[in-house]
DNA sequence: AACGTATTACGACCTATGTCTGAGTCAGCC
DNA sequence: GGCTGACTCAGACATAGGTCGTAATACGTT
């Protein structure tokens, strides 16, 4: 019988590209198309080969898609193709099971040396070079509440006698904070800890994939 | 003479699917293939027939590509493609001169539609029915050419003294220009001016699964 | 050629920002 | 009580940021 391979994705140009590389890996499989998380439960139904999810799909909300197929079909193996190069999320898509992580900026050889990898029952996850990049979020959550609200303001772009009057302090102990987050978060202007804090407020979705 | 399309896209897959499409529009163009904006600026250096240009790239941060791409070679019609669904965005890219918009979520009769419609001097934007407007827009897209290169190092968090060197002019120069910046964009500080850019240079593909 | 306008450029000048030193209060903790 | 950390503030200081006036260049108009 022929090898069943389902990839899930909602971009149909995508489905089309990673479906050739699965042609090139797995040249006799019937490859299956879903566009969304319920379309790729239900061709699970009948037993695949191998799953390759997207992450980011209408009614998927990130990795819970692949804790409910691990949890549901653990023999199939499941390779997370998703647009974030985030080193936390490779690591939390491996505590969960995923049996590979292809960023989608992957080139064509990339992709099937992962594929080819699966398919020997192995792992493949982007090399990330041991050592991260400290964690932004890490050095943003290790300030202070008065910081914080500081910062808030900083990145509605007030000035610092503005920010003193909104707080009702002095403009001297709004500097001495703002010096104080300069340290923890590793800039050396306001402008550059705005767009940090902007930055980190709207990814918000890679600190909360794992508490859902 | 065969005409060159430009593919500019830094998914190497995606280029692949988009190549696809390109082809059976113009089946006898080239394809050139860039994945980043200075490797598409490079391969404009020569005429060419269509520019698709994905907004999220490695050495780009949005909008602002379009913009030099239109200042620079306005003969050349820009496809943007774009992992954005957002109506704004649209508009934004159509008020900047973009020939069309073609979500990454189009399917491939879609994107052939599209391209199509470019082929013949025609636009094409998903249809959406209301209108946007977006006086921000408007705003940043008077910027000269000098104002928008500060502009985004500003948004960089550069130092004026280290955006007068990477542009080898004075600091007063650097300040002359980010003083008409502010007029132009209506705020008072480098602050809020890095925020304005921030948020109409935003493409957040890789960000937006949001909360469960 | 003469003109207006937009752009780019610069220096002088004042203001905002940020650092440093030092210090006071308050709360929790061993 | 002694210790620590967070929050508060002030004065002095150095530097970055921002405004104003002014001028050279470029480009299209008349």
């Amino acid at each position: 019988m022929t090898e069943r391979i389902i990839i899930a994705d909602d971009h149909p140009l995508f489905r089309a590209a990673l479906g050739h590389a699965v042609a090139s890996v797995w040249p006799d499989a019937t490859v299956i198309e879903a566009s969304s998380a319920g379309e790729a439960r239900a061709a699970l139904a009948e037993p695949a080969e191998c799953l390759l999810l997207d992450l980011h799909m209408e009614d998927s909300n990130g990795l819970s898609v692949l804790m409910d197929v691990r949890q549901d079909y653990p023999a199939v193996p499941v390779v997370i193709v998703s647009a974030s190069e985030e080193p936390r999320v490779y690591s939390a898509a491996a505590q969960l099971g995923a049996a590979a992580f292809i960023p989608k900026s992957a080139s064509l050889p990339v992709l099937r040396e992962a594929l080819q990898a699966v398919r020997e029952g192995d792992n493949w996850f982007p090399d990330t070079g041991d050592e991260v990049e400290d964690d932004d979020l890490a050095r943003i959550s290790s300030l202070t509440p008065a910081q914080r609200r500081i910062l808030e303001h900083m990145r509605a772009g007030l000035l610092n006698k503005q920010i003193a009057y909104e707080l009702s302090i002095s403009e001297a102990t709004v500097k001495a904070h703002i010096t104080a987050i300069f340290r923890k978060l590793n800039v050396i202007s306001r402008t550059q800890a705005a767009m940090l804090a902007a930055k980190l407020d709207v990814d918000q979705p890679a600190a909360d994939s794992t508490t859902s």
